[in-house]
DNA sequence: TCCAGAGACTTGAACGATCCAATCCTGCCC
DNA sequence: GGGCAGGATTGGATCGTTCAAGTCTCTGGA
C-alpha cells in the first residue's frame, strides 16, 4: 500500500515549499513558468490529489452539491428526477463539484436536513426542485444567503432567487398547434386543478393558442388530481358531452395514459398529447412533450457555480421544450 | 449571522474540555451521567453540529458512499435505479453516512473515478450496480482494500465479495408457477442470449419450474437482446409455430410489452408476465416481477457499514421478489 | 554605492476535530 | 491521615491545506 501523498511530500520532490505547490493549484499565474512546470511533474509523478477535508477545514467551502431525491411518487415521473440527476452529475464533476443526495418527508424536514448539512457538511449550494407558491424552504435558504437555485420558477416573484424552468406554456402550445394543423378543432384539455404554478403555465398554452385560432368556444377544461384513472374518468365525461372533442391535450402523461384507455374503443380516433415524454410514453407510442433535462439541469450547475464565485450570470433561464411525436397524435 | 459554533464553544458552555465534549459524542459511557447530560444540553441549546471535515482529517474517515448514477439506457429500467437510490439515500441517512453521486462512461472511466474519490474526498465505501462476469472494477477496489458491495451477484465466484441480490430464477418460478396454476400448459420464454448472469437466472427459474411439471417438450426459448421491437418480433415467431405458446414469461418489461404488443388481436388471448415490475408495466397493466429494491437497498448499507465497523455480518444476502398479479395474466 | 520596490518563494499560524499521555479527583482501605 | 487504584478530565500534538506575513534576490534609478 503507497503511503499517503500529501503537499509536503510534492514540495520535497519539486524541491519547492508547500505554499508554492498550493499556488501552482490555486494561483498558477503568481508562480515562475519553470517551477510550475516542475510542480506539476511532480504531482502526475506521485498521483497527488489535494484533500477535500483539508482544503475544506481551511476555506471554508466543500465543493459540493445537495439535491433531494424524491420516493418516485406515482412511478411515472419519478424518471424525469432520474434523468435530471444524471444530467447535474455530469456538469457539476466538469465544474469540480460532486453531488450528495438528501431525502425529507416535509418542508419542514427538509429545513432541518438543510442545517445539517450546512453545519456538518459546509455544503456549497443546493438545487431545489419543485418548488410551488410560498415555499419556506427557499425563504429559509434566502434568510441565511445560502446559495440555491431552483428547477422551477417561484410563481409569487420571479425576481426573488436563481431559477431555470421549462417553458410548460410553450410545450402545450406546441402540442395543441400540431392538433390544429393536423385537422382538429375542438381541442379539450385535462389538467390539474386550478392554483398550481405549473399546472396553470401548461394550461395557459393551450388557452391561448385555440383563442388566436379563434377557438375559445371549442376548448372545454377539465381540472383533477394526477393519475391513470382521473384520466380516464375525465375523458369519459368529455366523451359523453353533446359535443365532444375530437383531441385532447393532457397536462400529465399520467392523466394521457387514462384519456388514452378511454378513447381506446370510440368510433372516431381521438388524437392525445402528453406531458414530460416518459418511459411509459415512449413505450406506449404517446406523443408527448420533452422537456429538456440534461440541459437544464447544466444551466443550474452553471447558475450555482457562477453565485459561488461571484460570476454575474443571469440567473432567470427558461428552456424551450420539444414536441415528440408518435402516433397518438 | 450566528457566528461558528465549534467544540470549544460547546465546552465552555457545559464549563468542561473540548475533550469530554469529544467524549460525549463519540465515547458515552465513559463519560459520568450528569456531565453528559450538562454537555448534551449545550450542544442542543447552542445548535452544535460536528464539523466533518475536521473529523475526517483526522479519522481519515468521511462517513460518504458513493453510487453511480446510469444514463438512463433504455428509459424503461431507468426507475429502478431510481427506487434504489432513494432506499439508499434513506437508510444512509439513518446509518449516518451520506451518499455521493458519480457518472463514468465505461469500466476504466469508473476505476479512474474511483481513485479520484478515494483520493480527494476519502471515501468510505461503493455501491456497486449491475456487475457481471469478470468485472475489473470489483478487482480494482478489492486489490486496495476499499469497501463495497454489489447490488447483484458475482457470477464467477459467489464468495469473492459482500453483495446483495434479488432471486430472478425464484421471480420466474412464481410467475410460471401462476401461469400454469391458470391452467397453461405450453408456456414459452423471451430471455436475453445466454452467457449473462442475471439473464440465464431468470430462465433458470422458468426451465426448472416447467421441468417439474413435467413440460420440458412445451417450453420454447428465445433469446434476444432487450427491446420492445424484439419483444414484438419474437413473440410472432412464435406464434407462427406449428404449436404456439398460450403464455409467455419475459426476462424485462421492455420485452414483455413487445409481446403484448405481438398478442393484441390473436384469437386466443395469450397471458404475459414481465420482469422489474417498471411505471411501464403498472401503467399498462402488465403483470410482473417486482424486486423489492427499498429492502436491497437497505441490506447494501448495514453490509456496507458492517464492514467499516469490523462486524461481521452475512455477506452475501438474497431477497425474494413478489409476483405483481394484473391483468395480463 | 546604496536603497526602493517588485517578484518569487518560504515560514509560521490557523481551521476544528480526535488521539495520546499526563494529571486530577474521588472513594476506599489500612 | 496517608497511600493507592481507578476513572474522569485536561493540555498538547496532529491531520493537510491555505492565509498572512515574512525573506531573499534582482533590477533600476539617484
Amino acid at each position: 500500500m503507497a503511503e499517503k501523498v500529501t503537499i509536503a511530500t510534492v514540495a520535497r520532490h519539486a524541491r519547492v515549499s508547500r505554499q508554492t505547490v498550493s499556488n501552482v493549484l490555486n494561483a498558477p499565474h503568481i508562480v515562475r513558468e519553470e517551477t510550475r512546470r516542475r510542480v506539476q511533474e511532480a504531482i502526475s509523478a506521485l498521483g497527488y490529489r489535494a484533500n477535500q477535508a483539508a482544503r475544506q477545514m481551511r476555506t471554508g467551502r466543500s465543493r459540493l452539491f445537495a439535491v433531494r431525491i424524491e420516493p418516485t411518487r406515482d412511478g411515472i415521473n419519478g424518471s424525469v428526477l432520474d434523468r435530471f440527476l444524471h444530467g447535474l452529475t455530469e456538469t457539476a464533476d466538469a465544474a469540480g463539484y460532486r453531488v450528495m443526495l438528501y431525502t425529507a418527508t416535509g418542508d419542514d424536514d427538509e429545513i432541518a436536513t438543510f442545517d445539517d448539512l450546512l453545519g456538518a457538511y459546509d455544503l456549497d449550494g443546493f438545487v431545489l426542485t419543485g418548488t410551488d407558491h410560498g415555499d419556506p424552504r427557499t425563504v429559509w435558504l434566502a434568510q441565511r444567503g445560502v446559495p440555491f437555485v431552483t428547477f422551477g420558477r417561484p410563481w409569487d416573484d420571479p425576481e426573488s432567487h436563481p431559477w431555470v424552468d421549462v417553458d410548460g406554456a410553450a410545450g402545450t402550445a406546441q402540442a395543441t398547434q400540431r392538433l390544429l394543423d393536423t385537422g382538429h378543432r375542438r381541442i379539450a384539455f385535462i389538467g390539474w386543478p386550478e392554483g398550481s404554478g405549473v399546472g396553470d403555465d401548461r394550461r395557459a398554452g393551450w388557452r391561448t393558442t385555440m383563442a388566436a385560432a379563434g377557438l375559445d368556444g371549442a376548448a372545454p377544461y377539465r381540472g383533477t388530481q394526477d393519475g391513470i384513472e382521473h384520466g380516464e374518468r375525465e375523458m369519459r365525461e368529455l366523451l359523453a358531452t353533446d359535443d365532444p372533442p375530437t383531441a385532447v391535450v393532457c397536462v400529465s402523461d399520467s392523466l394521457a395514459l387514462g384519456a388514452l384507455r378511454a378513447v381506446r374503443d370510440t368510433a372516431v380516433p381521438v388524437a392525445v398529447t402528453g406531458f414530460d415524454d416518459t418511459p411509459v410514453a415512449a413505450a406506449i407510442g404517446l406523443t408527448s412533450v420533452s422537456q429538456p433535462l440534461a440541459a437544464a439541469a447544466g444551466r443550474c450547475v452553471e447558475l450555482l457555480t457562477g453565485l459561488l464565485d461571484g460570476q454575474p450570470t443571469d440567473p432567470h433561464v427558461l428552456l424551450s421544450p420539444t414536441l415528440v411525436l408518435r402516433h397518438t397524435a
